[in-house]
DNA sequence: CACAAGTGATTGCGCACGCAACTGTTATGC
DNA sequence: GCATAACAGTTGCGTGCGCAATCACTTGTG
């Protein structure tokens, strides 16, 4: 349990119905009001399942050819992206997912083997630039190569064009 | 870097091309051959951006609501829906998509809190049954209530019926 | 210009989890 | 029937990461 000590419910908590709690006396096993059709299970399932498989197999994948983790990954490929091959940590954050504290780390490791530096930033001082290095651009470059292979493989050769087009509106749906 | 110390490669490792490795001197930035398309993109991006934001979220609610993991969830709802409220360890553990040696902890934690509970296996001594207590299937039960409504919300409702058959087969897809 | 409030990044701490090694038990081959 | 292999589960250890507190700097506001 817990994603942390977690002191206090944060969110407002919709009713913890307590031990036993249950709408009615419903004699066993789960109400119906809360059960999901067949569709929507198979739908909710397959998608937790299908990520959950892909996202191990690729991290794998990308581990074993290039020592790299996903999140190594994705940050080297935003700095790779980046005007200049740089960016403030704050706007690093977001395209690998992962808090400020955690970039932290990752960035010291990151630079600990060469594949990005860090700076202060020139023109706010309480700001650190990371920057890829030319063996990060290297590294990530052969990864991405590795990458968009598994990614092929087992996702976007599952799917026709036309396919590809809705699911991207449809997860654009999902976002935000 | 490192999903771990990763002694050694464990997959055939698909030619690491090596610091500056890329096929030709393309004079910068990434060859052309290994990106993808508009909609390839979007859709691989959309995908994982998706998972990513309803997982922490739906994570997240059911932390604030009851003080459960998604962890702690699967393994209560797999030992729920079980047979007799048991599984062995070794069936506990592909529901809940963690290793045995992280099942163990997991298991030992919600013993202590008195949600499970482990009696040997009678018919193979090498084994360990996990069984569901009373207070497990009432606090898996709420639970649930909580953690569908956010499916739904999050997920479920932003697809037609139709959709969603496409969906599930789809993702089927993507499976094994 | 000083002093609070806000913001970027880092650090202390704790925790969940994977891997590899180990213990104990059940199947196999000779 | 005993040795060896396969298997279930646990444990030592290391690691990545989130939260909360903290430090450093910047930007209001009087």
């Amino acid at each position: 349990m817990a994603i942390h000590p977690s002191p206090i419910s944060p969110l407002p908590a919709p009713a913890d119905l307590g031990p036993l709690g249950e709408q009615e006396g419903s004699v066993c096993g789960a109400s119906d009001w809360e059960r999901l059709s067949d569709h929507e299970s198979a739908a909710w399932e397959g998608f937790l399942q299908a990520h959950a498989e892909i996202q191990v197999e690729l991290e794998h994948e990308l581990q074993a050819a290039h020592q790299l983790s996903f999140s190594d990954y994705f940050a080297l490929l935003a700095l790779d992206k980046a005007e200049r091959g740089s960016l403030r940590m704050h706007d690093l954050a977001k395209p690998v997912r992962l808090t400020r504290s955690g970039l932290t780390r990752l960035v010291e490791r990151l630079e600990r083997i060469g594949l990005i530096e860090r700076a202060p930033c020139p023109d706010d001082a309480r700001g650190t630039e990371a920057r890829i290095t030319e063996a990060g651009r290297a590294l990530v470059h052969a990864a991405s190569a590795t990458h968009l292979a598994g990614v092929r493989r087992r996702f976007l050769a599952r799917f026709s064009p036309a396919e590809l087009q809705l699911l991207a509106e449809q997860f654009g749906r999902l976002a935000g």
